[in-house]
DNA sequence: CTTCTATACTGGTATAGACCACTGAACCAC
DNA sequence: GTGGTTCAGTGGTCTATACCAGTATAGAAG
């Protein structure tokens, strides 16, 4: 099972193997994990050894430790969702709501201030626009206004944005992973093209959002403007006093 | 300075000693600190034990370690602020303005169902509902309607909400720490009292925020909902992938 | 001067052993 | 049955030691 001559770390292997038990489902939330000793019998290494991959996962979450009693595998974490990067597509589907896209405008343009400033590019880069009315259950709910901009973002005006989610695209095929998001969330009374394109009446207020998301190496590679409809959409979010 | 015979284990009185060097200023962000085999020959435990308290502050951020060089006392985050809980006086002296309020209801009362559901209670309970009117500079930004509940809620009958903030009254008074809070932030038309109290044209937009907070001990002690002018507020949150 | 090398640091990993505090069950006395 | 004790097993703390891996520097070699 454990390697010692391998390159990377007994402890590490060991957290590595605990975790793909978890994660199979061969051990569920609740049950008990062996025992720091029992783990060091069985695999011929030192207690503290064990006792290092149990405590890290431990920190990490994965596992709930009870002086007395033994270490479980821990619950599954609710909290998150709330103040998860996601984007339309995925907080739809979290919401039990069937997600859709209809592409108004996707072109190469000169980036506008505001995306300039949150791209962190020169008047001179061109950068790639995509409109879409996002739907729930096929009814218009937003409208989604990205400027997008990283090495090769042209390849984009070929994708199929009406099937297919942003942010699944740019990690399958582009491999940019959005990591975090700064978004500046505000009330506005909608505007005439708003009120045509989300159907609804005139004066109807909206949630409006400016969101700069940024990729695994904290590189900014997306700034959207949304116009959510207030009468179908909340903001969900979660504070921690830490 | 350590006490080995104290009930704190010793890795614990070394990480709060380490601590407070950091809290108090006199070790700043970027100094090296001593090294594992340094504090362990200075206070005679073994290496292993310095090495848990500096392990353990270096996961919960406040060292950083760097294999053959040392380890560091790791710069401040800038990222909170953004997803951290805070009351509207907190908010608005970080946004640099000078916060205020004016009380307009503060009265016991039944609870309305909202509030039941978020506080966890029955109907019979007893509440405290406070309402103020919440300045920046002076002029209306927001009318924040508060319900509460907790053991002795009655005694916030008689405190001046308007010299002081609630959180700070909670904590210093009260022993409430508020440690998480749930919000749904959404977009809504001013309501006649609204306009009136904020000082808005009829039909402006305003941001609606429904926030349950929760003390230390996880339980729900305040139900909120405010309305802020939407031309005066924004709501910021910063979102992570993890 | 540059380049290599030895050396003395740093943190990272791993061992073996010891004692403590807590839990739960088995057992015994009443 | 009730209440206490004993005991084995668990994680928590701590020691002492050893070697590995990465970093910086001083000094030797070119």
């Amino acid at each position: 099972m454990l390697d010692k001559n391998h390159p990377l770390p007994i402890y590490f292997q060991l957290k590595e193997l605990l975790r793909e038990k978890i994660a199979s489902g061969e051990w569920k939330p609740g049950d008990m994990v062996p025992s720091e000793r029992e783990l060091s019998e069985q695999f011929h290494i030192s207690r503290m050894t064990a006792r290092q991959a149990l405590s890290e996962l431990a920190t990490e979450g994965l596992l709930r430790r009870e002086q007395g009693r033994g270490t479980f595998v821990a619950e599954p974490k609710i909290e998150h969702g709330l103040t998860r990067l996601t984007g339309f597509t995925e907080d739809m589907k979290a919401r039990g709501l069937r997600p859709g896209a209809r592409v108004i405008r996707l072109e190469l343009i000169t980036p506008p201030l505001l995306a300039m400033q949150a791209l962190q590019i020169s008047p001179e880069t061109k950068i790639v626009l995509l409109e879409r009315l996002r739907l729930a259950e096929g009814e218009p709910i937003a409208l989604e206004t990205s400027h997008l901009h990283f090495p090769g973002v042209e390849a984009l005006l070929n994708e199929d944005f009406e099937n297919h989610s942003l942010y699944s695209i740019l990690s399958e095929k582009y491999q940019i992973t959005p990591a975090r998001a700064v978004q500046k969330i505000g009330a506005d009374l909608c505007s005439q093209r708003e009120q045509a394109l989300l159907n609804i009446g005139e004066g109807a207020p909206v949630l409006r959002n400016k969101r700069i998301t940024y990729d695994q190496w904290g590189r900014p590679f997306e700034y959207t403007e949304s116009a959510y409809r207030a009468d179908r959409y909340v903001f969900q979010a979660e504070l921690n006093a830490s």
